[in-house]
DNA sequence: TGGTTTTCTGTGAGCGCTCACAGAGTACGC
DNA sequence: GCGTACTCTGTGAGCGCTCACAGAAAACCA
């Protein structure tokens, strides 16, 4: 009532935002049942929760959550953590997409998202820091190494947490990732249908579950035709990487047909090197890629590719984190999202 | 003192966050004059300063941005408004970039980013009402439109803000912005120089001030060559646009040898209207364009482009809108951000 | 010297919310 | 009828900070 009536007469100024107060007195109770309702507890009867419900509605009434943070004792914010910035927004397109969704589904909740990047062994001291100094409610790892630190320093702090991505040797932290392994055996098995009979791969990565998943999946779809010359052992997701790799590949056999790449910007590297050899995709090669990231649209001819609901990974890695923040526990300890595979034209 | 205590004697448990009342008592001097040290006013003695400051050192204190922005009656939040949801990470690439240099800038200050996404009238309305609502200390604008009726609302509300992009219609507000005009001169005259004799432009948005400066700055550059007719007018930025553009320029004139495209993407889709027409880029036809985005990176051949400084036009409307949060005022009302031109292969 | 101005410091109240506690009302069993 | 449980509601205190006010100390001027 008060903040229309100011509205209408004093459309220029900002007009306050209602407070608990207000709707207590909308409601005609007390601002510790108003609470009450808020926090969804039990020992409300109906009709008061009624006559709140309907005060909320009628003054505008949007929750402080300054204040809520500050009586809660909580900080209202959740740690993303990425490691190695060089590859951020440039060779892993998805951690941009995991970064928007995370932040969607953590806005949502009224939770901000703290950005941690880890470079140097001094970073990790210092976020190790700041995590243990009550900043943050809880924490996303993107993209950790086998040897990663951080990992364990949260498993110790009892910081709520889910990783992005499961390595090996930290069971014990909860997580969310794609099946690599099965996406990788499924668009090589896709490739072979084509009827390619020499098929090689272009890994990366090899230091993270992610990059040796996506070389099992090839191996295993390959079964008795794996031939591990024509496995191109790369360091980096990079287009770099594709050229180089590509070279490799046809350098221990002319006669390649198919080319897996652990990433589209490895396979927008190797069309390069084949256009250069002379070769046409999908023609004389066909090659696929994994993503489906702006690389493979953007690659002339456009990349076959497996889709990464990256975006989907943050959110739900979010919602995990939340989820252990609320309840203190967590029921699952992993959860395997869904790929799907992109047929375009570059096989 | 506590803190590190604390942390030594049960590493394993989250510490307590030093308080005001903490760094007091350790510098022997009342919370007020601590506060005062924080928010840099005067009416302090040197000796308390460096008390406070050392004390601040010592048990590790960070302020509680909550409880400030509580005390404060602040938000600690600015909004980011992005019109066309449709355009948003897809066909305008510098809105990612803006929106991660401003959260940037916004972050170190301790303020959150709001994102608010304008696709229909009724968003519109409800976006006035936010704005209003004391929700947010200040917003930035992104891509208005000429009829944009959100800009006048946050004008009539006295709210701080910034727009990205200057429209004509709205001096009130000041803005951030690149040099369109004198980027596409610049660009052009550098295609002209390689020797080009018809030169045409593919253009796009010409309901905003960019897209109109982009065509004005070509103009001047070709000066008494200019020609109507090598004038493709598009409504997008778009990589369709860049194809259909180009096959309008090539019915024209088929000698046409020079092509200023508004966009990358735009220039990607003529290098593929060029391909297939059986031109050699840069052989037969120079293309350049404008954004220096992943397009121009990703295109065969590497596109010459305009850098546009996305990151920083965020971060410097951040930074312009937080000037005006914090003092009330303005001192300059525009800012011109330098660009750069990146020349690659395709011209 | 006394009086005025300027510099510096401490204290109480309050921002909007949650949480623990106390108390009132109702239902039930004996 | 009384005692006991359960349901529901209001109130005070406190989260960490800022701001206004009051008062003390120092500096200045006549």
């Amino acid at each position: 009532m008060r903040g229309y009536t100011e509205r209408v007469s004093d459309s220029v100024s900002r007009h306050k935002r209602a407070t608990i107060f207000d709707v207590a007195a909308e409601a005609g109770v007390s601002r510790g049942t108003v609470s009450r309702v808020l926090n969804g507890e039990p020992y409300v009867s109906a009709a008061a929760r009624e006559a709140i419900e309907a005060a909320i509605a009628k003054v505008g009434y949007v929750r402080n959550t300054a204040a809520r943070n500050l009586a809660k004792q909580s900080s209202g914010a959740i740690a993303l953590i990425v490691h190695e910035p060089d590859s951020v927004f440039i060779d892993d397109p998805n951690i941009g997409a995991i970064l928007l969704g995370a932040n969607a589904a953590l806005s949502a909740a009224d939770y901000q998202l703290v950005s941690l990047i880890i470079d140097t062994e001094r970073d990790s001291q210092r976020v190790t820091g700041y995590l243990g100094g009550g900043f943050v409610d809880g924490a996303i790892i993107v993209s950790a190494r086998e040897d990663d630190p951080i990992s364990q320093a949260i498993a110790d702090l009892r910081l709520p947490a889910v990783m992005v991505g499961r390595p090996d040797n930290q069971p014990q932290l909860p997580w969310v990732g794609i099946d690599n392994r099965g996406a990788a055996r499924q668009i090589t098995e896709r490739l072979r249908g084509t009827g390619r009979r020499r098929i090689g791969m272009i890994a990366a990565g090899l230091d993270r579950d992610s990059g040796r998943d996506r070389l099992a999946g090839f191996r295993e779809a390959m079964g008795g035709d794996f031939d591990d010359t024509l496995v191109a052992r790369q360091r980096f997701y990079t287009y770099a990487a594709g050229v180089a790799g590509m070279a490799e590949l046809l350098a221990s056999d002319p006669d390649i047909d198919g080319v897996f790449a652990a990433s589209d910007a490895i396979a927008a590297g190797a069309l390069e090197t084949l256009r250069t050899a002379g070769r046409t995709v999908p023609g004389d090669v066909g090659v696929v890629g994994f993503d489906d990231s702006s690389w493979a649209v953007r690659a002339r001819p456009a990349l076959s590719t497996v889709r990464q609901p990256a975006g989907q990974l943050g959110a739900r890695a979010a919602e995990l984190v939340l989820e252990q923040v609320r309840t203190g526990s967590l029921e699952s300890n992993g959860a395997l999202l869904a790929t799907e595979i992109v047929w375009r034209d570059s096989a």
